[in-house]
RNA sequence: GGAAGCAUGGCCGAGUGGUAAGGCAGCUGAUUGCUAAUCAGUACAGUGACUAAGUUGCUGCGUGAGUUCGAAUCUCACUGCUUCCGCCA
């Protein structure tokens, strides 16, 4: 959420900045609705002032013990006023509350100019890719392979867009959660936290899913009104909501969670749908960053690094992009991308998404800190990115790893977590 | 699933119809000193109006309705927590 007073203020800037992200603001009805609200709050605040001061006046009486009848009559209308002004300005304050959720967040001022994907801006390269001197497979076909990759059983269990991970390469997935989470929690300075998969509605508003992406999520059907996570980021951003930290809590706090994630995919039908590349649940380990906000521009930088350093370790090459105004999410002020190379494609393919949210999301949450400098509440700044996506990753080992019988090397990191064996496979 | 109780500020906690005590933490200043303590002052959160710092108003006692001139307090519904019983990995 964007702070009402620079809304009310600055609408020309507001709409200046979210232009760069091909959003339209309509500062018109804006203006409009503001100045509505404005002569209406005065009208309701007042008569709630009337009533208040009239009430005291009829205590006092009632206690010297004089008679209130008269002063009983005088108020009569007053209750009929007060309602009907309440009741308009709630509904001009419901329509500006509406607009104002709908949003999104203010890009940087370094985030590129742009309208879609093929608009963002290589930041910097890793690694080289491998040169194959047989045919590569794709990690579909390499599954087949060794028959530890299946998609028609998953389909027959549930429905398409799931997979089925058998034996060394089930394992292999495991490893990979356990290495990034190890990696994070000894090298990086994270606190591993657990959360619940199935969040409120409160939850997915103040990390800005709601209201506008309900249609990306899978939610339960009965009175309680569940939704599945797409992402960690959503609990554990959360745990802060309706938080003021107490002076003397330290910051940065650093959080590290693997879930799994659950994504609709509506509106994606036909794309990626060959693959792990895009799936309805996958494994995911999710970096979440609660910061002061001067310190909020760094720790991006930091956090990025935190994810790149796995693919480094896992010897995949990858190259970071910043994007540009019109690929970036909803709530998030900068993000960089990380794809790595997916040889089948010729391709970088996301595997990372590392987002400064600023105050937004702190600011619907109504997570606050006080500041020691002025002993006032402020709101934090948050941060989060994958670190990595799991099938993604698992995917892309696969095929910058297989050999030419289709079996698959083993990155040496992840070994120690495999049993110490150098090939999957190989029967 | 059954029964009872509870829900007040960053935290603790008083308050049974007349408009939110007190304490801790915080902030400011002072004193002693030494890595803290004492004293005094200030001070809750959200939000609005008007001028420059400031002044002043409204709202907030789990949530939502209701009764009333007036609700933390009374009524109803809902949510959450605690305890006991039952069931259960």
């Amino acid at each position: 959420m964007l702070d009402v007073k620079l809304v009310r203020a600055e609408p020309e800037l507001i709409a200046k900045a979210l232009a760069k992200r091909g959003f339209e603001l309509d500062v018109e009805t804006l203006n409009a609705l503001e100045s509505e609200r404005k002569v209406l709050q005065i009208k309701a605040e007042s008569l709630q002032q009337e009533r208040k001061s009239r009430a005291k006046n009829i205590g006092k009486a009632k206690a010297a013990g004089e008679d209130i009848a008269p002063l009983l009559s005088e108020v009569e209308s007053l209750k009929e006023q007060l309602a009907m002004a309440e009741a308009d300005l709630k509904a001009v304050q419901e329509k500006l509350t509406a607009i104002l959720n709908a949003l999104p967040n203010m890009p940087a001022d370094e985030v590129p100019e742009g309208a879609s994907e093929d608009d963002n801006v290589e930041i910097r390269q890793w690694g080289t890719p491998r040169e194959f001197s047989f045919t590569v497979r794709d990690h579909v076909d390499l599954g087949e392979v060794s028959n530890e990759l299946d998609f028609e059983v998953a389909t027959k269990l549930t429905g398409s867009r799931f997979a089925v991970m058998r034996g060394q390469l089930a394992r292999m997935n495991r490893a990979l959660i356990q290495f990034m989470l190890n990696t994070h929690i000894e090298e990086h300075g994270y606190q591993e936290i657990y959360v619940p998969y199935l969040v409120n509605k409160d939850s997915l508003f103040g990390t800005g899913q709601l209201p506008k992406f309900e249609e990306d999520l899978f939610k339960t059907n009965d009175e309680r009104d569940l939704y599945l996570i797409p992402t960690a980021e959503v609990p554990v951003t959360n745990i802060l909501r309706d938080e003021l930290l107490k002076e003397g809590a330290s910051l940065p706090i650093k959080l590290v969670c693997h879930t799994p994630c659950f994504r609709s995919e509506a509106g994606s039908h036909g794309r990626d749908t060959r693959g792990m590349i895009r799936q309805h649940q996958f494994e995911k380990v999710e970096l979440v960053n609660f910061v002061k906000p001067e310190d909020s521009d760094q720790a991006l930088e930091d956090l990025t690094a935190c994810a790149e350093t796995i693919l480094q370790k896992l010897e995949l090459p990858y190259r970071t992009v910043i994007l540009c105004g019109g690929d970036i999410g909803f709530s998030s002020a900068k993000t960089y991308d990380i794809e790595v190379w997916v040889p089948s494609q010729q391709k970088y393919r996301e595997i990372s998404s590392c987002s400064s949210f600023r105050d937004f999301q702190a600011r619907r949450m109504k997570a606050r800190y006080r500041n020691p400098a002025t002993g006032k509440s402020e709101f934090l700044h948050t941060l989060n990115g994958s670190g990595l996506a799991v099938g993604r990753t698992l995917l892309a080992i696969m095929e910058n790893y297989q050999q030419e019988d289709g079996s698959i090397q083993v990155p040496e990191v992840l070994r120690p977590y495999m049993g110490g064996i150098e090939f999957i496979g190989r029967s």
